[in-house]
RNA sequence: GCCGGGGUAGGGUAGGUGGUCAUCCUACAGGACUGUGGAUCCUGUGACUCGGGUUCGAAUCUCGGCUCCGGCCCCA
């Protein structure tokens, strides 16, 4: 009987797993330095916890099941949903703002491809309580440095704010389920299949074409904080968005205060759900194949929308899987030092138990240390110290023992020292 | 769910018009070498993704499953 990996999930080994508990560490240690705190939910939950979020159809994408109560549960297919359950059940009376950030996986029943499997890793944060362009600034500030921390540095943050188009929206008096549309049809970022629906044969919205043109246009604008002005000429007509506007510079002014430049304005960045109502951000790395977003996030009211009272949330996810490949693919992978740089060697059967208390004796030094556990001949434990990568062999002998003595040789240059056992700790530590 | 391309020892591969013992590199284990690693040599370990079909005979042809890769759909 041979059993597999469940399709979509992967083993990862040594070298893998330190480079991404690198990167973690990496990004844990740009989040606590803007304040942020780590929390962790269940990695299942209660499956109307997500549906309520995204709707029934998401069931036939999630690891849904019964658990033996009968209760519907579900493997989570993102930390948003639980953060803001958490939220409601835990820290509605916390002070505000409420600075938190998680690492953890998530699952989802979908087609494995490059950058998507069936169970992946999501870093994200959320800021609760604190609705403004600086609390925006500030999340934004803080994706920007991870990528910065990351070495990512193709990274493109696009920034957007949706209370414009919505501002249009409600100006023209169009009803939800039309918005609706119209945003999934601008979240495909298609320009062509968003023209034809605008104003091809068969548009989404019939006989206004005023507001079709006024999107088409609006859409498309993409740049640098200059474009800000164009965006206020097209859509200073229509005074519903005009506050959403507002917000928008703001946001662009503060942003040059938290020193962050590397981001383009994006009117064309949407997202499916209707929660989202005010900025939102994408951030691309081009070259990771049809996956190339590697972070999602915005400014939305979930809480709200779990029967809570109204109270405004600014976070993002990054795909830390994506953000492995983007790291592999421009190459600033770190070269990570060996895990242990001492053995001990026993050089024959009767020293095997002194070297076992030498070898004790450096790891209660701090010293990372292995020592041959297979009775290997001596010549092989060389060999797999070497193979190791060790700086230093402690070498146990009677000869040298006969005098309290080992020898240390310095795999790197073969010179070896006669040093006392119980100086041996110290002569590694100023020999690494 | 859909389209296309792959799956040969632990890793990387050759073979492919059906027919000796399935190739080589590497890895691993042992030895040459009983107190000295990296080199060399020798020996050993170890594979045709699974199932059906065609055939005297299938790694090879054929169909299906599984799975991996790329893309579509979707992307909370």
């Amino acid at each position: 009987m041979e059993f597999e990996r469940p399709r979509g999930t992967r083993d990862f080994l040594f070298e893998e797993m330190r480079q991404r508990k690198e990167a973690e560490n990496t990004l844990r240690r740009v989040f606590e330095n803007y304040g942020f705190g780590e929390v962790q939910t269940p990695l299942f939950e209660d499956l109307k916890l997500f549906t309520t979020k995204s709707g029934e159809e998401i069931v036939d994408q999630l690891y849904n099941f019964k658990d033996k109560g009968g209760r519907d549960l579900t493997l989570r297919p993102e930390i948003t949903a639980p953060i803001s359950r958490l939220y409601l059940n835990e820290m509605q009376k916390s002070a505000k703002p409420i600075k938190l950030y998680y690492y953890g996986s998530c699952f989802r029943y979908e087609r494995p491809q490059k950058g998507r499997f069936r169970q992946f890793w999501q870093f994200g944060c959320e800021l609760i309580g604190a609705k403004s362009p600086e609390g925006e600034a500030e999340v934004i500030a803080m994706c920007n440095s991870s990528l910065e921390a990351l070495g990512i540095t193709t990274a493109e943050i696009n920034v957007n704010h949706l209370g414009i188009i919505r501002g249009l929206f409600k100006h023209f008096d169009i009803d939800e389920a039309t918005q609706r549309e119209i945003m999934i049809v601008i979240d495909k970022g298609d320009k062509e299949l968003l023209k034809e629906s605008l104003i091809g044969e068969n548009p989404i919205i019939k006989d206004n074409s005023e507001l079709n043109e006024v999107l088409l246009k609006l859409i498309d604008m993409v740049g640098d904080s200059s474009i800000i002005k164009d965006i206020e000429e097209l859509v200073s007509p229509y005074e519903e968005a005009r506050d959403a506007l507002e917000e928008f510079k703001e946001l662009v002014d503060t942003l040059k205060s938290f020193q962050v430049t590397n981001y383009k304005l994006n009117l064309g960045v949407a997202r499916g759900l209707d929660y989202y109502t005010g900025i939102v951000f994408e951030v691309y790395v081009q070259g990771l194949g049809a996956q190339k977003q590697v972070c999602g996030g915005g400014t939305y009211n979930l809480v709200k929308l779990f029967g809570g009272e109204d109270v405004a949330s600014t976070g993002f996810a990054l795909g830390f899987d994506r953000l492995m490949n983007a790291i592999e693919e421009l190459g600033g992978k770190k070269e990570l030092p060996p895990m242990v740089n001492t053995y001990v060697a026993a050089i024959s059967d009767s020293t095997r138990q002194k070297a076992f208390e030498i070898t004790q004796n450096l790891r209660n030094a701090d010293i990372p240390t292995e020592v041959d556990l297979s009775r290997k001949k001596f010549k092989k434990i060389l060999s797999y110290a070497n193979k190791l990568n060790v700086k230093n062999v402690v070498l146990v002998g009677e000869r040298d023992l006969e005098e309290g003595n080992v020898t240390v040789k310095d795999m790197e240059s073969g010179e070896q020292e006669i040093v006392a056992v119980e100086d041996v700790a110290e002569y590694i530590k100023s020999n690494l």
